[in-house]
DNA sequence: ACGTTCAATATGTCTATACATATTGAAATT
DNA sequence: AATTTCAATATGTATAGACATATTGAACGT
């Protein structure tokens, strides 16, 4: 065991103990340095790791709180459809809806702020079953290739992450009641649950895509796992 | 702009246009450093950055690789209700439904190996409206203050995180249809759709206690942003 | 009272050097 | 052919010193 875990194991155990309880002002770096004896470096590491954890927060400064926990914090991956499937055991197949100019889709156009958009609905299926159905908006400003690509036989989804960079995301999970849509294409019954993701990624500001994913709620569920230190 | 950011964001650059593509091994930290013409310690403090946002992965002695990117990955924090309620402006209310030491819950009892366990189930309110019910199972062989807590005005779940620290999480999102229990306790008609949190926490291997959170899903979201480099 | 200025301060970054150690891939052995 | 051994290697950790810079809180001026 290194040095900063030792160290880091022991600012947890007064984290948890309330020696150093919620709202506390950790002492500065250097003194910490001289407490456990080793280089300020060392220190950093720790805190460093505790910060990535969200058990404390550090501001120029104003030093190094304990957060008041208000959670539990994890990283979730999403991820692209395929390899979900194939990971599954599935064999993976692609079918294309419809594309248009317009947006008959089921996401706000307003957030492209009157760009020029491409609408793209496709299905994503697991050994020839509905498993994802995919709604899609892309904003022709800044990826003006899909104006000319068909998606006949590549999803928005890779075609998109292999060729646009986005710089920032914003996903939504929801529940949600089967639409028309999700009732046709997944093969559900009227009232049936969905769990919908529902994202929008932008580049250096410019609203790239928006895209509506939904899931068959009997087939699909994310899960994350977190253990970190200690 | 620190020398690391602009690194980090050539670095990035060279990523997004394939001179760096999926899989590609980077040159060793030391001949990045002559490249940039900074410290080792400076290239490490890029590649972690992008380590850390899933851009690359690093292993001893093998190097470091671009990541096959296969999803997005985002970090999603699942409040405390209460926090979660009070922030929308609401009023919070607590209820208790239960408490028994059986496993009359919708949760596997298996999991915790034999031991002694109580179940809760609780009822967290909106300005009096339902909002979240709590089904959780605890172990009394790792928290046995828990024989004594009545629950009547605390919830388990602020109860506990107080309380025991944790050293792993997993956690599950759901669509499902409401169970008896969840109609009964949120209000809801048969075959409305819920939004479901499980989650499991141990502290060194031993299992602490298992929850299920479900939520109306017309009121009930998770929303996360992952707005990092560049 | 109210806004402005400014120095003190704790964290953030960078350098340069040394040593630690998991992994790998090849050589040696069974 | 299968297994073990072992040295080479790239990343990981630690140190010590210097400078950068966001923020704070107090002193100042209006």
């Amino acid at each position: 065991m290194h040095p900063y875990e030792s160290i880091r194991t022991e600012m947890l155990r007064r984290i948890n103990d309330q020696s150093w309880p919620a709202g506390f002002t950790l002492p500065r770096e250097e003194d910490l340095a001289d407490e456990f004896g080793v280089a300020r470096g060392t220190i950093r590491r720790a805190l460093a790791s505790l910060s990535e954890a969200g058990l404390i927060e550090r501001k120029r400064r104003a030093g190094t709180r304990v957060v008041d926990r208000r959670g539990h914090r994890s990283t979730l991956t999403i991820p692209i459809v395929r390899h979900e499937i194939e990971a599954r055991g599935g064999r993976y197949g692609y079918q294309l809806i419809c594309v248009d100019e317009a947006a008959a889709s089921p996401l706000d156009p307003a957030l492209f702020e009157g760009a020029p958009l491409r609408h793209v609905r496709c299905l994503h299926l697991s050994d020839g079953k509905p498993f994802q159905l995919e709604d899609r908006l892309i904003n022709l400003d800044a990826v003006p290739e899909a104006a000319d690509e068909t998606f006949e036989t590549i999803s928005p989804n890779e075609w998109l992450v292999q060729r646009a960079p986005y710089s920032f995301i914003r996903t939504a999970l929801r529940a949600e009641r089967a639409h028309q849509i999700d009732q046709d294409h997944l093969g559900l019954e009227a009232g049936a649950p969905v769990f919908v993701i529902e994202r929008q990624t932008r580049f250096r500001d410019a609203p790239l895509t928006a895209v509506r994913l939904s899931n068959r709620a009997d087939e699909f569920e994310i899960i994350t796992e977190s253990g970190d230190l200690l």
